[in-house]
DNA sequence: GCTGCATCGTTATAATATAACATCCCTGGC
DNA sequence: GCCAGGGATGTTATATTATAACGATGCAGC
């Protein structure tokens, strides 16, 4: 199928901190598993059915997801038996690839939006709806060096992880 | 329950990030507890002596102290039994009150140094020393706001949690 | 002293994560 | 084809972190 041409150039902001709620979700999907592809092909590492899968079900939503959700789901859509262990190694290599992030005050996973660029984490998370987005914005972790520098304190890794209310649900445009 | 916010502008830099190595720590658990008796004492929270003791545990240090930690070295202190439950509740407590804070990339836990005061929560942890520390810079948090609000975003909650080497372990200045 | 409620004790279990070792399977060399 | 080597996955067991549920205790106010 064919996709509408926009009326309008892209947005000024690549990637809105949040979509919106009704969106082409797929495209969300395809996008990120090809970049991935590329990304790994690139790096030789190896992108497996596994690992594949794994990062799909991360992609479904825009909500982190918890390990042992995901083991659910996947023994749930295959055939293979799953432990723990298969899910977190999975986690692990995409974490390493910088192909997911880790949203340490939920212990969970959630897509990375930008998996091209080595970059600090900040994510915004909704009380309401339940997303996360990253925050494509690097005045923040550049701040944090520099605050951080003022004390002598070198970083090497810094993660941000706001809660809150996106736009959506602030003012009720909620999916139906 | 309500915290009080801070009648006094903050001082320029109440508190260096990191102590020096040697330092006169008792003064810091002195100070720490004598806070929280008073800011306890002035909301009518009741500081018994199983949070006191607690609280007290984790200002041992400057490291963040996983709650199995603080159980066992409060279960081999006092001729009480402790299990999970006890130790988890004088953390949420403490947690409440603003007294101590959640080191969500660590599950661990930490004194606040600024208990009198809402405030984002900023840390900064030595991967060498294994310290942490507070960063008493509100213009981080503020950017931190503003950004989030270019998308519609209000914040409510926000953790910055930093990984990386401190001035004493980049200049060799360590603990004898 | 009684009552009511916060605190704490106790038992059990849920939720998250990893160690250790076996097996499989791809890849490269012959 | 066949084998050796190593990365990936399967499997079992267990470690670590956290909470549910209910009972006992004790303190504050009457």
């Amino acid at each position: 199928m064919k996709r509408k041409s926009a009326a309008l150039p892209a947005p000024a902001f690549p990637s809105p901190a949040f979509p919106p709620h009704a969106h082409d979700h797929a495209h969300c999907i395809d996008d990120a598993l090809l970049a991935a592809d590329r990304i790994c092909a690139g790096r030789g590492a190896r992108l497996t059915e596994l690992r594949r899968h794994v990062l799909a079900i991360l992609w479904r939503s825009h909500e982190p997801i918890g390990a042992y959700d995901v083991l659910e789901r996947l023994a749930r859509e295959t055939r293979r038996r799953a432990a723990p262990p298969t899910v977190y190694r999975a986690l692990e290599f995409l974490l390493g690839q910088g192909l997911i992030h880790r949203v340490e005050s939920r212990n969970a996973f959630i897509g990375c939006t930008r998996p091209d660029m080595n970059h600090a984490v900040e994510i915004l998370m909704c009380t309401a709806c339940g997303r996360a987005a990253e925050v494509p914005d690097s005045r923040i972790a550049r701040a944090v060096r520099n605050s951080a520098a003022t004390f002598g304190f070198e970083v090497q890794r810094q993660t941000i992880e706001v809660s809150g209310v996106c736009a959506d649900c602030r003012t009720g445009d909620r999916r139906g």
